[in-house]
Order: structure tokens, then C-alpha cells, then sequence
DNA sequence: GTCTATAGTCGGATAGAC
DNA sequence: GTCTATCCGACTATAGAC
């Protein structure tokens, strides 16, 4: 096992210091120490903390779309314009379930606290995730909503439904403590991120049951 | 309209900031002069940083527990063990719908940020919301599920079902930012409030309609 | 590319006048 | 209770040796 170059080791770290305290409350100092290099090396190598900062948030886009980028990829594949309502509530289950296996599953706590800390302050990483990570995906849902619901919903409407689908999938990601918590659960691992899965998948289709059939609330 | 105390008008500024910079990126020099009063005051009614944190935390957990708990104590009261499903599904909606407003509504944008935050990083502020507001909704939110279901989904099911069924709710607060842009919104405001709501009240309803005819997924 | 030394800034805490 | 003045530690950035 050849060591971890010097700029890489600085991302791993930096972005599991600045999910947890922050931009601010991160300091270039302990992040330089635990990747076991000189601070300066953080100006060398990213021209500051500013840069380091930016560069993570490169390579969090750059891993969660390697973990999402093949289910949306798929579903495209599985359903272009056009296609069967069946062929669109397949597509629907196959996004949302490989979100869940990426967001619940795979180890990804420090980079989902880095995305929902710039949420609430977002700064200049924010767009780029959202734009590779974030758009995609909900666009790609809400398309296949309307599908599903044989263009009976507005686009405006497919969309909020869509990022209301996605949160249940987030908040065992987000919340996992409270999650955790309210299931009695000692940790979430492979099997308890297969239930999940389940229900989700088992919401999911409730809900395009619903709106297949045309019964909804007024909007 | 006269003038808030001094404490008081600390707690409100520091709510705002810590819930944007987190304890290590917030500044009492900064919450100090936002709340126009010397630093110093800080340490006088509060010990110091780490108490004005704490004490910030207490209140948001009191100002929440009034906004929910009158949801949640009327489901209670809309549904004794051994009400009908009509009733149990009334009391879902109830306090979905109540927590809809309360975490998505603008005048709580600081405490629910705050609250976030304490997800990712939890301290010990953390437990005393969970068990304050979380615990409490969780609880209630399963137990009505079950009724709902007949009795015919385990405890852990139902408490899986209710984490997800309010993860379509948190994420309108904890990736406010992607869901504004996703519905093309300018803000989140009163009348976007409103079309969540329904959005949300109806995959609600679309899950019970499903958890009552019994066709479910196997779990 | 890597590391040391240092300059300059800003943070939280606190003493003490009023 | 309120405010000013000050201390000290921690931070980022940078110059320059190797």
C-alpha cells in the first residue's frame, strides 16, 4: 500500500473537518497536522484555506456523483420520453433505491454533513454540488413523475413532489442520530439499510399508485 | 413597544448566528454588537460562550415545544388506543401538517438551522431537543401508523415508516436551498409553505390509503 | 515540493470604573 | 447591570531556507 499523495491526504481530511466545524471553525492548523504535513503545504498546494475549502467540495461532488451518477444513468436508459407509465414507476424505484444505498449505505457521513452545512450558508461549493449532484437527480425524478401521472401534474408540482420522495431517503441520512434513535437501533448497517430501502420503495409506490389512478389533493 | 431586555435580545441574535456559523464560527464580539450591548454582557448573564450556546438551545427547544406540542398533544386527544382508522389518519395529518409549519415556515429558518446543525454535530444540547420534540412526534407518529395498519406492521416498521414519512418534511428545512432552486422559488415563503403542505399531506395520504387496504410490500 | 519561522489579525475572557 | 480597556492565545498567510 503506497502512501496517499500529499494534496490528496489534505482533502480526505479537510473534508471531514470542515462537515464538522466549518469553514470558520475549521483550522488550517490541525487539518495540516492530521494529514501529517506542514500548514504551508495548504498554501502550496490550494493557495489557502479558501481554495482547500473549494477543492473539497470539488471531490465531494466528484464521489457522491460516482455513486449516483449509474442509477440516474440507468434510468435514463430505462425510460426515455415517451415510455410506458410501468417503464417510468421502474425507473422512479431504480433512482431512489441506488440514492439509498449510496446516502444510507455507503460511508458517506462526513460528505452529507459538508452538503447540508452549506445549505444552510451556502457559499460557492454549493452551486457546483448542486449542479452535478443535486439538479440531475431531481430533475430526472420529477420527469418521471409526470410520467407516471400521464401529465396530469404541473412541473412545478412533479418537482416538489420529487423533493419530497428524495427526503425520505435523506432524513436516514441527515437525521441518522434521531433515526437511529427512534428504531431502537444500535447501528444502521447493511440490514438495516435493506429495510429501509423497502418502506422507502414501498412509500414510493404508493404514491405513483395515487398518481397513476389521478386522485390527489387539489394543488 | 418597549424595549426587550438585554438577555433576551442576546439569545434571539445568538439563535441567528450559531445557527449560521455553528458554536465555533459564531463570534460573541459579532452577537454582542448585533445585539448592541458590550461583550462583557455576555459573560454576565451567561458565564460566557459555551452558556449563551446552551441557553440558546433551551430556548429554541421551549419556543418548538410550544409551535408542536399543541399538535401532537391534540392527535393525542383526536386519538385514544382504540380509535377508529379514520380517526388515527385525522391525527396524522394534524401533526404532519403542524410540523410542515413549523419547520418550513420562515419564522423558525434560525431554530430549525440550529437544530440541524445539532444532528450533524450533536452535543449535548442535542438530547435535550430530542427528547423535548423529536421523541415525543416520532412516537406519537408511529403509534398512530399502527392503528392505521390495523395492528398488521411490527413496532419497528411503523417507527421506520414515521422517520421517513417526516424526512419529506425535514428536507424542505435541511436542503432548503436545493428545494428552492428545484421549484424554481425565489424564497420559501407563506404560499410555497402551503403548496408543500399539501404535497406532503397528500403522499401522506396516498401511504395510509395503502397501510389500510393491507397491500404492502413484504418487510 | 517540503518545511520553519514569523508577522499580523481576531477571538474569548476578565478586571475594574461607573 | 452596563461598559471600556486590555490580556493572551489561536488563527491565516507568507517569506525564505533546503
Amino acid at each position: 500500500m503506497t502512501t496517499q499523495a500529499t494534496d490528496s491526504r489534505l482533502l480526505d481530511v479537510a473534508i471531514e473537518h470542515f462537515s464538522r466545524f466549518g469553514i470558520d471553525g475549521a483550522s488550517t492548523r490541525a487539518i495540516a497536522k492530521d494529514a501529517d504535513t506542514p500548514m504551508s503545504s495548504i498554501t502550496y498546494h490550494f493557495g489557502g484555506k479558501e481554495g482547500l475549502y473549494l477543492a473539497a467540495a470539488e471531490r465531494i461532488a466528484e464521489r457522491m456523483g460516482e455513486l449516483l451518477g449509474p442509477a440516474v444513468a440507468a434510468a435514463m436508459r430505462a425510460c426515455q420520453p415517451g415510455c410506458t407509465r410501468a417503464q417510468a414507476r421502474e425507473a422512479l424505484q431504480l433512482v431512489l433505491g441506488h440514492a439509498t444505498s449510496a446516502l444510507v449505505g455507503a460511508d458517506t457521513a462526513a460528505m452529507a454533513r459538508f452538503i447540508v452545512r452549506e445549505q444552510a450558508e451556502p457559499t460557492e461549493a454549493f452551486t457546483r454540488i448542486y449542479d452535478r449532484l443535486m439538479a440531475p437527480m431531481l430533475e430526472r425524478l420529477s420527469f418521471l413523475l409526470r410520467i407516471v401521472a400521464g401529465e396530469r401534474i404541473s412541473d412545478l408540482e412533479a418537482r416538489i413532489r420529487a423533493v419530497a420522495l428524495f427526503g425520505q431517503v435523506l432524513v436516514f441520512r441527515v437525521a441518522r442520530e434521531t433515526a437511529r434513535r427512534a428504531a431502537g437501533w444500535k447501528v444502521i448497517g447493511a440490514a438495516e439499510t435493506e429495510a429501509i430501502k423497502t418502506i422507502v420503495a414501498d412509500h414510493l409506490d404508493a404514491v405513483l399508485d395515487r398518481l397513476a389512478r389521478g386522485k390527489r389533493a387539489t394543488t
